[in-house]
DNA sequence: TCAGCATTAAAACAATTGTTTGAAACCATT
DNA sequence: AATGGTTTCAAACAATTGTTTTAATGCTGA
């Protein structure tokens, strides 16, 4: 075993977090799996959450700190220019979904991220919402400037929805064998698959219904492109 | 307390299942916030997985059904010819919205269930599977059908997709604030914007990359429309 | 070599979990 | 009123949880 103590049961964590979930997965069993004492979570980490808080924050950051990495190359490129709605998408799901992909780790990650966005968990929410604050917030920007003619909150929605694509193309392996026998080993089809989606559903007409009053179905406002 | 201490355990599990999912809800506190005794979960269910799967059958069964109904309904009224993809999605999506608005327990429950499909619990998937058998069957069959020109593969994947979608759209709640205060109390904008989405997203074009090799860029086939 | 610190180890801790027990209470039918 | 079956109740069960404790070990620098 060449990495240190730490690092094993961050990787024994990592591993053990995806297949067994947060709650079901016991110290015991990290340790064992990390070829640690039981004791060596709380020497290290100080606690369970502590140690989970640990496992998310190591490559959350670092995948947070690539989206707008490859967001800045774009907006360098397009000097001052509104960005084109598939780059942006490129920049946030795109290189989610290639860490996905990576064989290294990432792929065990984002499984595990996949699923937790929804678990109510109060202390993954919390750091989640800390992590995620600039990212959001820049990309944000970046679409309401992209597509300035589709109302706000109609694109938060769509970004939502977006989101539970990915999280379920990434994490939602069981799901999707309820379908069929499909094939979920190449990253590259699973790739262009999801962009061709998430850029559908982004461009999608605006829905007829905005009229706040219910009952008054009037004359249906013509279907606009959302871009 | 009008019910029984059977239905009150049932709803009182519900409501908790919903707030601190399966592992962290105990059975003492399902047992007080039904006003019964800590043994009757046992007596009445055998024991704590039995109690769950009770909670998901009552309502999932139903949902199925209605979904097949609706299917039945548009199947009926096209007299053999292909649906249009919009109904299907009607059929499938708009039931499940419709359930997750109904303020009378089933909005409780779509919640719950959106969050369980990418939960890793064994028994649960088992029964998962059981309950949606008949009704992909159906679904996928009528999709073929109203899609002849796209691959099955193809399509599965972006069901797929749908289906992150919705569970975010109705269980996603917390994920959706941290994009930004949004108004999530209004189920027909949530259906109304949902199924554009989804249709959009399910009638994008094909991605382009479906040659397996991948080295080889050649020339880009021209992208089709779905459908 | 020795002191001082960081790490590991085994054992025990209190708290909580789902489940079981055996008696009490209830309730309709005779 | 007595019976028999169903349901409720308080208490205890064994098992497992995260955490703490205390001692042993390893390693580094003077």
């Amino acid at each position: 075993m060449e990495p240190d103590t730490r690092s094993r049961i961050l990787d024994a964590a990592e591993k053990l977090l995806v297949l067994h979930g947060l709650d079901a997965t016991t110290l015991r069993m990290i340790t064992t799996e990390a070829q640690a004492n039981l004791a060596a979570v709380n020497y290290h980490f100080g606690s369970k959450e502590a140690l989970i808080e640990a496992v998310f924050r190591r490559r959350l950051t670092w995948l947070n700190e690539q989206r707008i990495a490859a967001l800045d190359a774009f907006e360098a490129e397009a000097k001052g220019a509104p960005l084109k709605p598939r780059q942006i998408v490129e920049a946030f799901f795109g290189v989610a979904i290639r860490m996905a992909a990576d064989r290294n780790g990432g792929q065990t990650f984002m499984r595990l991220l996949g699923r937790t966005y929804t678990e109510p968990t109060d202390f993954v929410r919390t750091f989640l919402a800390e992590e995620y604050a600039e990212v959001i917030a820049r990309f944000k920007a970046a679409f309401f400037k992209a597509l300035p003619d589709v109302p706000q909150e109609e694109f938060l929605w769509r970004f939502h929805f977006m989101m539970g694509a990915l999280s379920y193309a990434i994490s939602g392996a069981d799901a999707l064998r309820l379908l069929g026998p499909v094939n979920d080993s190449d990253p590259d089809a699973l790739y262009a698959r999801l962009m061709s989606f998430l850029i559908g559903g982004l461009r999608a007409p605006l829905p007829a219904l905005l009229p706040q009053i219910q009952s008054r179905p009037a004359r249906k406002p013509r279907a606009r492109r959302a871009a």
